[in-house]
DNA sequence: TGCCAAAATTAGGGGTGCCTAAATTTAATT
DNA sequence: AATTAAATTTAGGCACCCCTAATTTTGGCA
């Protein structure tokens, strides 16, 4: 069983293209060209010229007007700059002092410079995690992810404990909020008591007890801790 | 007294280029179209048309047929290039394992993508060195570099000792062979003996004695050490 | 069923950065 | 002073990747 190979040089701008249409396409559906135009920040007609050029290539599977897939080769780029980003998130956070509200701008420039060896010796120093300090899963070299099911805290029942593995955010003020208050992966928190019709959630933390936005308890995706 | 701005973003290409000419500058003459097309593997007609469009930028000054200099905004930029690439390579070797005959080519890359503020994290990750592995000298953030004079070990007489500086080559396998047989920089270096007409010459290291042929011995930078 | 708005594509264009082939300039040689 | 070789520039072209404006397709709704 050999490993499909990925054309040699990917640019810039192809490797963020993969990995948003992979990203996009993690609901099942395939994705919109207006979707990709919006999280790249791009005009639409831009990504159907783009679309065009890496369906030739054997990257993506495109129906015009419907949507585009990533074939097996496109899915092993992104997951290849998926490790990339990820790793240099942990490395900057271990290593060189960088909060998780800063690593994000940074490795997305690097994710396309760095050798495949330099993210094997990050990887190492860093003992070969399996998250990011966001709690986001980090794919193994060969292109393996295990991408665990969490709950929202929005959604934990009021006197429960969980135990905080993922932030869903990439939006910086919110995750310096959030490291303020004690909201960071492995933090254990219970549910003390929540407002009706999407109102704020009061929780415990080691730190004590505070209020928070359904929208922002949204993003704090949790695992059935202590009982 | 303020900076001259930089323009904001310049590409890759541009970046080598600005760094090419400033090495090619360095003997006091303006460097040619063909010796850049060279440094750069590039056909020479390419390098016009670059070298016309970074003249009207205003990042060299360009004589039409006589060669091409950088101007003050330039020189900055390119020795700005100077700075990362070095930190980096010393980053790599100091942090990440690293030999020295490997870091080139992945600073080469880097250089163009990490941030100002990444830099400078590494530089205080290593203690603000003024050398890199190969004790090339390392710009200051404000541009200002401090070049010493070395002399060649091929231009040392026999029987003096020095102190090996700088390795003034890029070439993974000779690189190789300096560390192999101890001559890095730091090495104490004493001259044996030496055949005429461009011969070789014998060395003592604290590793031995051996034979170093005129053109290797060429690019070991020496200071007059003890006596 | 026909219309409409949103989504997507096509058409046309610009900057960058490279190429090859042909012309031009320069400097050295006879 | 004419010749010639090397260096350089010009001319023309192509791939990439983005844009705006115009057009086409789609799916939902009256
Ligand atoms: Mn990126
Ligand atoms: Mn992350
Ligand atoms: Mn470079
Ligand atoms: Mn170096």
């Amino acid at each position: 069983m050999s490993h499909t190979p990925l054309p040699s040089t990917l640019t810039r701008s192809v490797e963020d293209y993969l990995k948003a249409i992979y990203r996009l396409s993690l609901g099942g559906a395939p994705a919109g060209t207006t979707e990709i135009a919006h999280l790249l920040d791009l005009a639409p007609a831009s990504v159907t010229g783009m679309v065009k050029r890496l369906s030739e290539q054997g990257l993506l599977e495109h129906v015009p007007y419907k949507g585009v897939e990533l074939t097996a080769v496109g899915r092993r780029a992104a997951l290849r700059m998926v490790r990339r980003h990820r790793i240099l998130e942990s490395y900057l956070v271990a290593f060189l002092d960088y909060t998780w509200d800063a690593v994000h701008e940074e490795a997305e420039r690097l994710e396309h410079a760095v050798s495949d060896g330099l993210i094997e010796r990050m990887a190492t120093a860093l003992g070969n995690p399996s998250v990011d300090p966001h709690g986001d899963p980090i794919p193994a070299p060969d292109g393996t992810m295990v991408e665990l099911v969490y709950t929202p805290l929005s959604e934990i029942p009021v006197g429960q404990s969980v135990e905080l593995r993922r932030v869903e955010t990439g939006q910086a003020d919110r995750l310096r909020y959030f490291a303020e208050h004690g909201l960071v992966p492995g933090a254990a928190v219970m549910v003390v008591a929540r407002q009706p019709f999407g109102g704020p959630i009061a929780v415990r933390t080691s730190g004590g007890e505070q209020l928070l936005g359904a929208e922002l308890a949204g993003l704090l995706l949790c695992a059935a801790g202590a009982p």
